[in-house]
DNA sequence: TTGCTACAAATAAAAATTATTAATTAGGAG
DNA sequence: CTCCTAATTAATAATTTTTATTTGTAGCAA
């Protein structure tokens, strides 16, 4: 097994079908993907490929926590493969998210946030919107 | 001119007319609504306001500033008005958004992570998702 | 082999959003 | 106050996005 993604889905309980091996080997490449950029790259490996199909593994994968729905303003969700928690660095021109690492402070101090308000934490997502470095 | 959401539709150059103002009087008064909850509630006072005049007024208060978009995952996009810095804490469960304070550490945190990256920042948007009480 | 299951492709259907057009209205000029 | 004009709206229509259904196929188990 030279692919690490087919033991990931393996071990999620999925199959591990070129379909999905590819949806992910795409979207690990890409760091983040929407729908449709997922779609076209994954077109050119496996011409037959139904939209719908990349819609239901997306689904599939998201639920097995798999994958993560990054939604944003102003554009459509982007998936990213789960891994530590990180910042998202948004331009407000060109769309590109950019991770960043995210410190403990800011962790803490939303956990703290959330048992003030009577409120049971599960996840945090900073997104910081600006403008990119190559859009400046 | 009773109703201060008439003077701001006006300083931000939009006529004042009377689907407007209840788009806006129904946003403040939820504090965070998505484009249905806003139908649903302006057709009572309006009922022949069309979905798509709710839309196309949506787009518009956003373009100039006057709202502002709160993507979420799982759930459509919801908008608010725009005020000062806040985070959100939203419920996995029934998708309730609710407003917390924000405080500067975690803001200064959050400008220093962008100068670190070349990024020139605007804004921040620190999403909690979790468990709201009544859902507990 | 036969039957079952999981899966995908292709389609169809539904839901969400945007565009068009003709009628109406807000707000300013006189 | 009344009239005029540009902005706005309702009512579609069209498009886009997302989800569901149908059909076929591959692989496994008995």
């Amino acid at each position: 097994m030279q692919n690490i993604n087919i033991e990931l889905l393996k071990s999620y309980g999925l199959k591990a079908t070129p379909q999905r091996i590819d949806i992910l080997n795409t979207i690990e490449k890409l760091g983040h993907a929407n729908i449709d950029e997922i779609y076209e790259i994954v077109k050119k490996s496996n011409p037959t490929i139904s939209l719908a199909t990349v819609y239901k593994n997306i689904t599939a994968l998201v639920e097995k926590a798999l994958l993560k729905e990054v939604a944003l303003n102003n554009f459509k969700s982007k998936y990213e493969i789960i891994k530590d928690r990180h910042s998202h660095l948004i331009c407000k021109v060109c769309g590109k998210v950019t991770d960043v690492e995210l410190n403990n402070e800011i962790l803490l101090l939303s956990e703290q946030l959330s048992n003030n308000n009577n409120f049971n934490y599960k996840d945090i997502e900073l997104n910081i919107y600006g403008i990119c470095s190559s859009c400046a």
